[in-house]
DNA sequence: TCAATCTGCTAAAACGCTTGATCAAAAATG
DNA sequence: CATTTTTGATCAAGCGTTTTAGCAGATTGA
């Protein structure tokens, strides 16, 4: 929609293929109404079911049957036109595919949508400044009831302005210097589950590796896991917490950093470390979870749940923060406490961490922990 | 837009959200008209930059400043509604989200389709029937262009009959009864190509594991599989190709089977196998690519990349197919020979095979090969 | 100088649908 | 039986555009 629809860019004619439809005609309302010898007023009232529209059954009837002998599909580009705003939601994301995440968003987004009665339509934009002003100049140009911006990792974002020609939501992101709406997920709360994993299975002395370039995570899981420690009675000690690049190459390479410590478990800060950390710790022939403890984040499905041993984690709600940003779009949510709404990060055990230390194979934790 | 909005089930109405819009009322053309005092018409005229239209440049810097001004924007349901016909293009999924490779589909569709002045309208359906008759509903009504309809994973596909009311590409699956247009990755050149690396580098007992599970992947790798011994003059033999499940689990589980074949190199159905597989790899002290090369299949970024050592694998061209897709429904491509079009899958060449083992790290594979 | 042509702009019909105002006939009421 | 109410359906205006036909005035040609 970029050039021959806009008069922003009246010099570009790029000459877009015709929107050409398919040869048939398709059938109106009108043809209906002249099959079965109504006025279209009376097709739209039956069409649409109003309720309080008086239609005598026969003529119900015929209607009904006419369209479908017809194959009448109503036009909601005209029904959008007369309502006067469509039932889309735009979506605008940074990276729709760059990872897996993005396809979560969009997913929750597209089903709470759905369910509502809305259509998603999407756009990313490869975080590319014009190309994201022409995606909202589109979505707005089709009166999208509302605009959900959104980013493949949490952080702060700036909001484009063509944004508060709409309503809209941030979405895996915030703005540190507006009240605009935004869902993100509850990183403190997150690192608190992951250490609780760990501190669960009795582990006291708990390396927290954490990421060596600054991000909403890398502080808010810090402190979830400070606070973990604190809510079981284990003094922080910072000397187990250092930082890695956050992937494989970042994990691989924290495995000596991380022995020195003399530490029986370890929080990585992501599943990408954990891996590489796997390797790490397997070629040394230390064997996890016997020798060490590992849990990760962010529950990326191809790996986390495919490692030998599958992999301790906590979910990054990506699914949720979709569904979520749509409700609140709608208002169908209503933010409570503050314009930014956090969404749990859930646990998801699996085997690399063992049983507990101190009761063995047998006692799950107790329930004075 | 399951039930209000369609007559299909007058009964239901769970009274979805008005689609209420913005407060403040939308410019429109005749608002702007009024303001430069010329007519609605002249306003299009100027608006659309309509090559032959003549309008004075006094006239037109005076529309173009009122709209300005005014912040008017077109509205493009409106203009769809005269038009006929709008500039969506829709695609339906089966899973959105379940893959990564599901986003690079939906990727290189939009990036593709708006290239050409379209925007995409997606729905996930789950693979579930009604959801998937919905969601091709709403598309049709609102009168997108075509219907791009995508699998995660390659297959043959049920066409829903709703899709012949439009113009629609498979995309990722095909048709075996029909004569549908369809893109699908060329899985006997993944084949091939991925054999080759390790023919390239010398390697002539190769082995290659299979999927246990039917599917034109599993023929079609077998295929390239054989064509590439062929062509490189290596006798095929069928006892060093055998199945396993197509994941790390199963790739673990191979290795016993694939050290009893005495091979140098294993070509693996695809990433998640060989990742399995190195793990069973290295617990019994063999190094990649040393004692073993390995190649995948997928290109699983999140995987093959940094598995240590990086995996060589083939890539699946998920990008390509939405973009290509989007092209064959809008002929912007022909389908040359045949409704099917086979997009390659490109070799991704990284650490996991060797130099040559037969010259040694000096020579590059010669030209004779 | 008069017709022919061109220039700049507008009127108005359409696109397919919704909806409030109407209206005739049938049914209920007194 | 006359009047009111209800029922069943239609009329027509309008949603925001595009586009064809056309009109007045200026310019040109002969």
């Amino acid at each position: 929609m970029t050039s021959e629809e806009s008069f922003t860019e009246p010099e570009v004619n790029p000459s877009h293929p015709p929107a050409t439809p398919r040869t048939s005609h398709p059938v109106t309302m009108r043809e209906v109404a002249e099959g079965a010898g109504v006025s279209v007023a009376t097709v739209s009232l039956v069409v649409n079911n109003k309720k309080d529209a008086r239609i005598g059954a026969g003529t119900r009837k015929r209607v009904l049957d006419t369209i479908r002998e017809l194959g009448y599909r109503p036009n909601a580009l005209a029904k959008n036109l007369v309502s006067g705003s469509s039932r889309f939601i735009g979506l605008v994301a940074d990276a729709i595919a760059t990872t897996p995440f993005a396809g979560q968003i969009i997913h929750g987004a597209q089903d709470e949508a759905w369910k509502h009665g809305f259509v998603l339509l999407v756009a990313n934009t490869e975080g590319n400044e014009p190309a994201e002003k022409d995606a909202i100049s589109m979505m707005l140009e089709h009166k999208v009831r509302g605009i959900l911006y959104s980013t493949w990792f949490h952080r702060p974002a700036e909001i484009p302005t063509a944004l508060h020609e709409t309503d809209f939501v941030l979405v895996n992101c915030f703005s540190p210097d507006s009240d605009a709406l935004a869902v993100v997920p509850d990183e403190v709360h997150g690192g608190r589950e992951a250490t609780d994993i760990l501190v669960r299975k009795g582990h006291r002395r708990i390396a927290f590796i954490n990421a060596t370039i600054p991000a909403p995570a890398k502080d808010g899981r810090l402190q979830g896991y400070r606070e973990a420690l604190e809510s079981a009675g284990i003094a922080f000690d910072p000397n187990l917490v250092f930082d890695a690049f956050p992937d494989q190459e970042g994990g691989y390479g924290a495995v000596e950093e991380l022995l020195k410590r003399d530490v029986t478990a370890v929080f990585c800060y992501n599943d990408r470390m954990a891996m590489g950390l796997y390797d790490g710790l397997k070629q040394r022939g230390l064997s996890i979870p016997e020798d060490m403890a590992v849990v990760g984040f962010d529950n990326q499905e191809v790996i986390a749940a495919h490692m030998r041993p599958p992999l301790s984690t906590v979910a990054l709600p990506h699914y949720e923060l979709g569904a979520a940003g749509v409700r609140l779009l709608l208002g169908v949510d209503e933010p409570a406490g503050g314009n930014v709404v956090k969404i749990e990060c859930p646990p998801v055990e699996r085997d690399s961490v063992g049983t507990n230390i101190l009761t063995g194979p047998q006692l799950r934790w107790s329930s004075t922990t």
